[in-house]
DNA sequence: ATACTGGTATG
DNA sequence: TCCATACCAGTATT
């Protein structure tokens, strides 16, 4: 019979929450001293410090570990235990309890207050119970649970905790350092112990637990202990046959009696304490993401582990706990509805007329894509409809509803959601809001410490994450529709509760016509751009890819001739610098991290010096090892149908630019001869008639004219004379037919300079003349140019102050950098200072001109379409017929996009590659 | 397998 | 020690 008296039976859990069915629970339970007492000592308590001096090892392990254990269990539940400083009952039992042990490490003090802090900010809640240990709570909340139907995974190195395990309670013992735990399940403990858990504290009673100061019967260990209780049936039994125990060790038992007897009442843990009950309290997702910030802040902690908090943790799109009203909101996702194709017309008629969150199930890749779940989400709705299957009324009353522009709808990425239904014939408008996008125009530069934005990027993560687990399942046939339909109208419930917070957001940074009438609309027309494609003649590539192989491998050959023949890589950085300046005895270079550097201006500095055979060869054999890459790259992305159809980002560079991936075609080379050849692989398409580039000439120089408002650049460009011409004129003072080409040069590398904040070190580098020469450049230049100067100094100091850049269409860039007492921060923040409002207008430009020349060549009836964004060109398809139609809109779109204060000039070229389209 | 580094292509 | 990107091969690291 068990030392305590008999446990009353356990109070039922309430639920306020009625998405939370008790038996549903899976209660995570952690012993939170033992815990950190476990990260004490196996992180090391020197490198993790505030800063301030107060140790922060135990926090981060700690934190770790709980985010970890959150993550691979999934649990619905948290509770953390505290032991208190007080003694406890068990004190009072016996007097030497957890006596004898070392004092607590001065560094470890406070650290559990810090837990707590940490805790409070993830809206895990954590308990105390004076008189008692954390053990008891947790084998309260534990039993509890259980007796509900639930089930609980208890975190705690004390054995006092294995007595809990059964069939709806596992342990989860630490084995080494704070990652890696062992799962007890009752089959587990007896395999360890020989015994069930519910005889553990039988066993540990007979010999003792030295930690807690409890003596044992000597000479008994675990294994005699085991086999007295499998023998008698438990401990009751053990002591009412201790006649019967031969030998030495049943003498030592009868000697020890009390001792064991004390054990076994001190052993029992305390399954009904007075905690509180409403399940609620316990539940995840009710942290706050700001103060979490705060604390991680004050404890110096780094990105990694802020962004492997898990979004789980964070109130919903990451506002805190107290702004949204704490528990769970809006429909349950395990309610979804999944209409037959006869109920998919009135659900949208009727449940989803005013809108809806949405993300598909589906994929889009090489040009090709495709959806088969569509998941809605409203305030008080979540549906999830198969579109494989669906009659042709659902059919159409589907695309009638994408399709109509006066619901509005919101997505997370809404150009990959209008790919995957174009995949199924299906066009949507209407929409109102995507969050990628207004994520980025709020916080350009992602940077994971950037806390308000956070719940969003597990979001995106956890999208991902879903996305992937799907696919796993779908190649494993092992789909559980079911599930997946949860899983796919959670993420669309996410979506959907994100957005005001988004749209709050987009109007506190004063970005929100931005998204509206700018990124939003472009992202169809992106879109559009994506799906077509572009030709791309393979016979073209795959001839000079041949030509090149020649070359490469000749090269090649000649390059090791000259060093004696030995087969180096002539890729491998490490290889060169042994033979350049090991080997051969080079001039060591500028140095890199591993070494030094091997980059082409170096070896083209030593080839200055040695006029070694090898330095060319080496870098006519990069030329080609780069172009046959490039090939091989577009090669490889060809459709079947004989297009690429590359990916432009929209939230990737800080500036406001586009980017382009998968393949990249906004690198495709341009300035040598050799490497233009593979522009002519780019051709109009199969009933088409020609390419048509059009780009805009200085767009750049003209941005900063019109910030600046020099009169001098102004009138430069109103002359409609070559801008470097003039410039270099009034710099050099002499008439503008006698500017040489010298002259030119180095004004056009002063002008960009400029925008880069290039200094007088990397002008002179630039032009390879003296940084006095190259000073004296620079204030002649602004000399003439004083408004240039002016503007620059002034939008840097007005950047410092408000925080941020901005360009002439509002897009925003923060520079918290620009105040850092770290000189390196402070002027590479000032370089972006510089740059970013001038490269960031000239993307606004673009963008604005993109819209007018789709919007026209749609009203116009044109077939002529969009292929292509370069930074400041386009590449348009041009239909038979169209050319000069064409020509006058772009012309237009692009020269009216927007009023500067001096004029759009923009150039254009027409041919059948785009080489040809040059001009 | 995954992350970083150096190199090079573009505007 | 000049802004913004993407991608590759080699190398180092779990």
């Amino acid at each position: 019979m068990s030392a305590q008296d008999p446990v009353s039976d356990p109070a039922p859990l309430t639920s306020t929450d009625p998405a939370a069915e008790p038996a549903d629970v899976r209660f995570l339970l952690i012993d939170g001293h033992a815990m950190a007492f476990r990260a004490f000592f196996a992180l090391p308590a020197d490198s993790f410090t505030d800063g301030r001096g107060q140790a922060t090892n135990a926090v981060y392990g700690f934190v770790r570990m709980l985010v970890n254990v959150v993550q691979s269990e999934q649990p619905t539940h948290v509770a953390v235990a505290f032991d208190l400083a007080g003694g406890t009952f068990r004190d009072r039992i016996y007097d030497q309890y957890k006596g004898g042990r070392e004092e607590t490490p001065a560094q470890f003090i406070g650290q559990i207050a810090l837990i707590e802090q940490v805790l409070d900010a993830l809206g895990v809640t954590w308990l105390t119970v004076e008189d008692y240990e954390a053990d008891d709570i947790i084998a309260t909340l534990a039993t509890r649970t259980a007796a509900d139907g639930g089930s609980a995974l208890i975190v705690s190195s004390d054995r006092d905790a294995i007595q809990l395990v059964n069939d709806a309670v596992t342990l989860l013992q630490p084995v080494k350092g704070m990652t890696e735990l062992r799962r007890m399940t009752p089959a587990a403990i007896e395999e360890k112990y020989q015994v069930p858990p519910e005889r553990y504290p039988d066993l540990a009673a007979l010999v003792g637990e030295t930690a807690d100061n409890l003596p044992g019967v000597p000479g008994v260990g675990p294994k005699t202990a085991a086999k007295w209780i499998t023998r008698f049936g438990g401990l009751e039994g053990v002591l009412a046959h201790a006649d019967e125990i031969t030998g030495k060790a049943g003498q030592a038992l009868r000697d020890h009696r009390e001792d064991v007897e004390r054990n076994r009442r001190m052993n029992e843990a305390v399954r009904d304490l007075d905690l509180p009950a409403d399940l609620a309290r316990y539940g995840l997702g009710r942290g706050d993401t700001i103060a979490l910030g705060g604390i991680f802040d004050d404890l110096a902690f780094g990105p990694t582990i802020r962004r492997d908090i898990p979004a789980v943790f964070l109130a919903p799109g990451g506002a805190s706990a107290a702004e949204q009203g704490t528990g769970p909101e809006g429909p349950d996702p395990a309610d979804v509805q999944r209409p037959t194709p006869e109920q998919v017309p009135a659900l949208l008629r009727e449940t989803f007329a005013d809108g809806a969150a949405l993300d598909l199930r589906g994929s889009w890749e090489l040009g090709e894509g495709d959806c088969d779940l569509l998941a809605l989400a409203s305030a008080d709705d979540l549906a999830v409809i198969d579109l494989v299957g669906l009659d042709d009324v659902a059919e159409r009353a589907v695309a009638g509803w994408l399709a109509d522009a006066s619901i509005p709808k919101v997505a997370y990425d809404t150009k990959l959601a209008a790919h995957m239904l174009a995949g199924r014939a299906l066009e949507v408008a209407g929409w109102r809001t995507d969050l990628a996008i207004a994520e980025f125009l709020c916080r350009p530069d992602q940077r994971p410490t950037d806390l308000p934005g956070l719940a969003l990027r597990h979001l995106q993560e956890d999208l991902a994450a879903s996305s992937a687990a799907a696919q796993q399942e779908l190649d494993l046939e092992g789909a559980d529709e079911g599930a997946e339909a949860e899983r796919w109208a959670r993420r669309a419930d996410a979506v959907r509760r994100l957005e005001p917070l988004l749209r709050a957001d987009l109007a506190s940074h004063t970005v929100e016509a931005l998204h509206d009438e700018l990124e939003l609309p472009l992202a169809g027309v992106l879109g559009q751009m994506e799906r077509t494609g572009i030709a791309v003649d393979d016979d073209v590539l795959a001839e000079l890819d041949a030509q090149h192989a020649q070359q490469q491998t000749d090269v090649a050959e000649s390059a090791f001739s000259h060093i004696g023949g030995d087969r180096i890589n002539l890729g491998s950085p490490k290889q060169l610098q042994e033979v350049l300046f090991e080997r051969l005895g080079m001039p060591r270079t500028r140095r890199t991290k591993t070494g030094y550097t091997t980059n082409a201006e170096a070896l083209e500095d030593l080839f200055a010096q040695t006029s070694h055979p090898f330095l060319a060869d080496l870098l006519a054999h990069r030329d080609v090892t780069k172009m046959r890459q490039i090939i091989e790259t577009l090669r490889r992305s060809i459709s079947p149908a004989g297009r690429i159809h590359t990916t432009f980002h929209q939230n990737i560079a800080a500036t406001g630019r586009l980017s382009s991936n998968n393949p990249n075609l906004q690198n495709i080379p341009a300035r040598t001869e050799e490497g233009r050849r593979i522009r002519s692989a780019f051709r109009t398409s199969e009933g088409y008639e020609a390419l048509l580039t059009a780009d805009y000439s200085q767009i750049e120089m003209r941005i900063m004219a019109h910030l600046s408002e020099d009169a001098g650049l102004i009138e430069a460009f109103r002359s409609g004379e070559d801008l470097h011409n003039f410039v270099a004129s009034r710099v050099f003072d002499v008439e503008p037919d006698a500017v040489d080409p010298a002259m030119r040069s180095k004004t056009k590398a002063v002008s960009y300079g400029l925008a880069y904040g290039l200094s007088a070190f990397g002008l002179s580098r630039q032009l390879r003349i003296s940084q006095a020469e190259a000073t004296a450049l620079r204030d002649g230049y602004f000399e003439r140019f004083g408004g240039v100067r002016d503007y620059l100094r002034s939008s840097v100091e007005k950047a410092r102050e408000t925080g941020y850049t901005e360009t002439i269409l509002g897009r925003r860039r923060y520079l918290p950098d620009l105040t850092s007492d770290n000189r390196q921060r402070r002027e590479n923040a000032e370089r972006v200072a510089l740059n970013s409002p001038i490269q960031g207008s000239a993307a606004d430009i673009i963008k604005l001109a993109m819209l007018r020349v789709d919007a026209a060549l749609r009203e116009a009836g044109c077939t002529s379409r969009v292929l292509l964004q370069v930074h400041d060109e386009l590449v348009v398809d041009i239909a038979p017929g169209e050319l000069d139609a064409v020509r006058t809109i772009v012309a237009e779109g692009m020269g009216s996009a927007y009023e500067l204060s001096v004029p759009l000039s923009v150039g254009m070229g027409v041919g059948r590659t785009w080489l040809d389209a040059a001009h």
